[in-house]
Order: C-alpha cells, then sequence, then structure tokens
DNA sequence: GAGTCGCCCCAAAGCGCTTTGGACTGAGTT
DNA sequence: AACTCAGTCCAAAGCGCTTTGGGGCGACTC
C-alpha cells in the first residue's frame, strides 16, 4: 500500500493525503481525519526511503562504535548506552545505525556515512585525547555528539560526558582520608581521553597531600576482569604493595577481588578497592548494600542525553556546540575501609 | 556528487555510469575503468536512499532486540553478538539497524520493519518458548533468522543455536562423575527457549541416574551478577545445601562465587562451580589457567554465522530453511572438584 | 456586485538511482 | 551487397514520496 493508492481509495489528491498525515494545515480536520483513519486501517506506512529522497533527510542517527582501541574487544559500555539512546530516537521517530569499526578506516568510516547520507547525525563512541575525528566530522559538516571528550582539540564541539577527573580526584581523596598513602590506579587505556581525565584526578589529589605517585601502582589497559586479576596479583607481590586499588571499571574490580582474597587477605579490611561503576543493568554493585564502593554514573543516562543534543542539532544544524558534564555520585560500599597500621 | 554529474563530466549517459559501476557487461572495460577512475576521484558514493527506492533492496538488515523479557535489562550477549556480525554485513555492504523494542509492541514493531521496509532482514534475539513472533514473522514474509531457536513452533525456520541441551546434559554428567548428588541450577529466565533446553539437559542427566530433582534447588532468572550472589547465598543457608552449582552465565557464576567466598567455603574444594561460558571479549574466563570449568559457546561467531545465513535467504527468499548447531566445549577450570564426602 | 481573502484541494516537478527497450556502430556471414 | 549480430551506449520511465505554485469556491468587505 502506497500513498498514491491511499489517495485513490479515498479520492483525494497523493498531496492533500501527504498533508494531511504530515500535519500541514491547508488540509480541514475533517478530511485529516478521514485521511488518518483510512491510512491505518490499510496498514499505511510512509515508505522511508522515497520520503528520505524527497526530504533529504534520513531519519536515522548512526553509532559508530571504534571495535576498541586496540583488540577485539567490544565495549561493554556501548550497550547500555544505545539502550538509554534509543529510546529519546523511538520516539522521535529515529532509527539507529550501527557501524563497528576496526581503527584502520575511522576517518573513512564517517566520510561514507556522510556520502551515502542514509544518517542525519553522528555519536562519536570512544574518544581518545586528540581524537582526530572531531576536527574531521567539524569539517564534514554532519551533526555530531560526543560521548566523552577530546582533550586538545582545536574547534568547539558537542559532547556528553561525565567529570572523570572529578571524580577520581574526590575518590582518590576519600582513601587518603581513610589513611591509605598507597594506592594503586588500574586505569583504563590511557590513549582514551576518559582515562587520561582519571589519571589526572587521581595525580591531582596525591600531589594535593604531597604524595610522590608510584609508577610501579598505575596500569592502564583494556578493562577487562583478567586485567584487573593480573594487575592486582601483580601489585600485591610488591616489597611495598598498595593497601588500596582504585579502578576504572567493575568489571576490573572484580577481577582484582579476585587476586585479592587469592592472595588470603579480605577487601575492605586488608585492602580497600574502589571503583567506577558505568551501572551496567546486568552488573548491578547491589543497590541496597553495595559491595564495592564506587563512583556511580549511569551510562544509560548518558546515552539518553547525548540522543536528545544530537536531535536537537539534527533539527538546527547552526547551534552553537552544547555539552554536558553529569557528575558522579560517590556510593559508600563494603569494599573500603581504614587503611591497617 | 551524484550520478548525473558524475556522468555529465565523463560525457556519457547515467545509465552508462550506472552500468559500469555496478559491473554490468553491457559496457566495455575501458569505459568502465575510466568510469571507476573519476567515481573515486570525485569521492562518488551512490545514495542508498534512491538506489533503494529503484531497486526495492534497502541493502540493511534489522536487529530488533527485546529489551530483556522482564526489566530493563539489555542483553549482555548482543554486544557481542552484533560485533561477529557486523564483520558479515561490512564484507557484504551492507548496513545494520537497530530497534529495541520493549516486548509490548514486538509483533507491531516487525510489522512497521516490514512496512517501512528499510530492511531486507531480520534477525530475532532472545527467542522465548513457543515464541509467537516466529509464526508471525514466517506469516509476514520477510527474510529472518534467529539467534536460539523455540520450542513447539509449528512451522520451519532459520536459525544458529548453541545444543543448550546437550551442554548442560554433558556439564551436569561431569559433576555428577564427580560425585556431587545435589547440584543446584542457577538457569536463566525460564521462558527464554535457551533456560528451557538447559533445564531439560540438566534434569535427564539427573534422571539417568536416577537423582530427583529438588525444587528448591533450581531458580531461573534474569542472569545477572547479584542473581547469581543471592541465590547462592540462600541455597547454602539450607538444611541441605547443595554440593555444586551449574550456572547459566559467568556473569551470575561471579555473583555465586562471592556468595561462597563470603560463606567461608572455598570454590573448587568445599563447593563446585560450573558455568555456560558465552565468551564476551570483556569477561574472559582466563585462557590459560580458566578460573570457571565452563561451557564455553563463543557468541561471537554465533553471530558471524547467523548474519551469513540470513544474508543467502536475502539473496533467495525462497530457500528451505537453514540451521546450524553448534556443541559448547567443555572447558577445565579451577572451579570443580570431587563432592566433599 | 466587483474585489479580496481564506480555506481546501490538486497537478506536476523533482529527489537520485536502476532498468527497460531500443539505436547505432562495425565486424562477420551468406 | 544485404543481412545478422555482438558490442556499446542512450533516452526515458519509474520507484514513492514531498513540495511548489497555483486554482476553485464560498464568505467577507466596500
Amino acid at each position: 500500500m502506497n500513498l498514491r493508492q491511499l489517495a485513490a481509495q479515498l479520492g483525494l489528491s497523493q498531496t492533500t493525503v501527504s498533508r494531511a498525515l504530515n500535519g500541514y494545515p491547508e488540509v480541514s480536520e475533517a478530511t485529516r481525519a478521514r485521511v488518518r483513519g483510512a491510512a491505518i486501517a490499510a496498514g499505511y506506512m510512509p515508505n522511508p526511503r522515497a520520503r528520505g529522497l524527497a526530504t533529504g533527510r534520513a531519519m536515522a542517527i548512526g553509532h559508530v562504535i571504534p571495535t576498541s582501541t586496540s583488540h577485539e574487544m567490544m565495549n561493554p559500555v556501548f550497550g547500555d548506552f544505545i539502550a538509554g539512546a534509543s529510546e529519546t530516537y523511538l520516539a522521535a521517530g529515529y532509527d539507529m545505525t550501527l557501524t563497528l569499526s576496526g581503527d584502520a578506516d575511522e576517518a573513512d568510516n564517517y566520510r561514507r556515512l556522510k556520502a551515502k547520507g542514509n544518517v542525519d547525525g553522528i555519536i562519536v563512541h570512544g574518544p581518545r585525547i586528540e581524537d582526530g575525528r572531531i576536527p574531521f566530522l567539524t569539517g564534514l559538516g554532519m551533526p555530531f555528539v560526543v560521548h566523552g571528550r577530546a582533550s586538545n582539540v582545536g574547534v568547539p564541539y558537542s559532547w556528553v560526558d561525565m567529570n572523570n577527573t572529578g571524580a577520581f580526584r574526590r575518590a582518590t581523596d576519600f582513601l587518603l582520608d581513610l589513611g591509605h598513602r598507597r594506592i594503586a590506579l588500574l586505569n583504563g587505556l590511557e590513549v582514551m581521553d576518559f582515562a587520561h581525565r582519571r589519571r589526572t584526578g587521581y595525580l591531582d589529589a596525591l600531589q594535593a597531600r604531597g604524595i610522590a605517585p608510584d609508577p610501579a601502582l598505575m596500569r592502564g589497559e583494556e578493562m577487562t576482569e583478567p586485567y584487573g586479576y593480573r594487575a592486582a596479583r601483580a601489585m600485591l607481590a610488591l616489597d611495598a604493595p598498595p593497601s588500596a586499588f582504585l579502578v576504572s571499571s567493575l568489571i576490573s574490580a572484580i577481577g582484582v577481588r579476585r587476586a585479592i582474597e587469592q592472595s588470603g587477605l579480605t577487601m575492605g579490611r586488608d585492602i580497600s578497592v574502589l571503583t567506577h561503576d558505568d551501572d551496567f543493568s546486568y552488573l548491578s554493585n547491589g543497590r541496597d548494600l553495595p559491595l564495592f564502593t564506587a563512583t556511580l554514573s549511569p551510562v544509560r543516562e548518558a546515552g539518553r542525553l547525548a540522543a536528545e543534543m544530537l536531535l536537537r542539532r539534527v533539527a538546527d544544524p547552526a547551534l552553537p556546540p552544547e555539552t554536558r558534564l553529569l557528575e558522579a555520585q560517590l556510593i559508600l560500599g563494603a569494599s573500603t575501609g581504614p587503611a591497617p597500621s
């Protein structure tokens, strides 16, 4: 069933039917009602390709996910982020298309997306420090919003991010207040901007108390469970082991915990662990009784906000860049305690 | 840059340029080379909407993900599955679109997808027992492949699944061979077909040894970490606690482990744990030294296979349904041992 | 009663591509 | 010399929609 058939069936022109359906004022409410009725009765849906051709709009948003920065890893943040974004798209009648990109052809991917023209805007995932994609996309002239930020990018751009520096400064302060002096940082890959910022927050807090950071206590890798395990295991075996771990992901924190317990120590008593928690739907830290003390920042919410922001920019590309900084909450759990003396 | 401009620039007709680019034999190889050269020089990409309008094909595959069967949970399997599928799509020039559906409007979602016509085929995620979507989609006449299966569906259909029944029968047998008699099953939601099959495998194995299943040792919920924790905790507090846990997901198994250790027991010695492992990229069970004994079935591989199968069906919708059953490997880890006497 | 103005509606021109149905060569056949 | 035929190319229709630029008509003004 297409427009022409529907129009014929109603004894109206295609123009009128189209206008009735799209809410134009040139059509009487009576006709509009009649048209609407017939449309749903016939199960009519306008063909989005034809509509897109005519309007120049695709009614779709593209998400480009680097298949992680180094390996074959699928970023676990991604699932919940798009779950949030998708609510927004659904309400606005937008579709969502996915492109996984294996790093190499990054810029090319975006160029192709633009040339094909089947998305109206792009969400950029996993920004790195000085991420070249951002000036590139600005030059491309396609609306985009970054989930996260990139440092040292000359141009202004739109982003939704959490306050990584602030959260990790506060988390480190919290551990320092508990008397910890040797605090390990198990960060994400530090080419990733969020990891870079977290490290900055951590270093700031140490410096403010005059504590020199120990390179042996700082790592930055992809935030898997095994990474947390191995790193913690190695650090606990040092001559001067840390008394606390600051971890960038709940997933890695689970590995840290495994290492701690395997060493015959008790988390929260012998060794403290404070982790960032992206609030994945399947990996709750416990609502009533959180296992880990954590900096909490729901990634799903970030997805919703980023999608809304992008849709605004698609509607009016001339809008000045918009930014949104989310503050993480510091949630008290059972994994932290005073430094043992 | 569009076809017309490119044709004008080359002094050829649109027809010829189109045919040259699409590999039709009616054009000389010399012209074809010239056209190709000009196209890439100009950065020309055919507009997929226009092409879709003309051909009736969308060159896109739709993935419909029920936002879990009950809650707001995003299925963690999904990320790695599409990472696998996306390789296939990329190579074939297909795009991937995502629709998260909140259960309620399931059928409607598919109908809309069909009516809009911007996908050529659909991957169905998270099939439930007697899933109504399957006969519905068969009726719709849109190619689809199910990731998983649905029991008691009258019609034949295409699927890629792992042998859930076999894997859990074997896993249960393995635990029985170690002398365990009270084996708990922490399953996924049992309206989900995969969970139903796993339970069948578990019950089969028990029955074969004449052991009556104990309802107090069987649960089926969404496979989060807290679920594993709470369920294990409750069961360990029973008068007759289990000596082994059979768990449907590594994520929940992590929770089980937490409960075991919190009870002052040692996993692998006092209590055995055997889990299914979907081989998420961020949650490795350890390659060299697996923590958990597990039935392993890479979900990424399943994604690739399902996508390939779907693309075949899109190319030739008359193809008889195709199915692919993957066997899980049983990986020995440190989490299992003989039943304590 | 002529002119003006809203209100409804329509015909037709695109949007950028593919594909049908030829047309025009020059070489090979008879 | 007329005919066929493969090899190249083209004009134009059509995919299903939106949107421009009117057109008709009753209700107001003056």
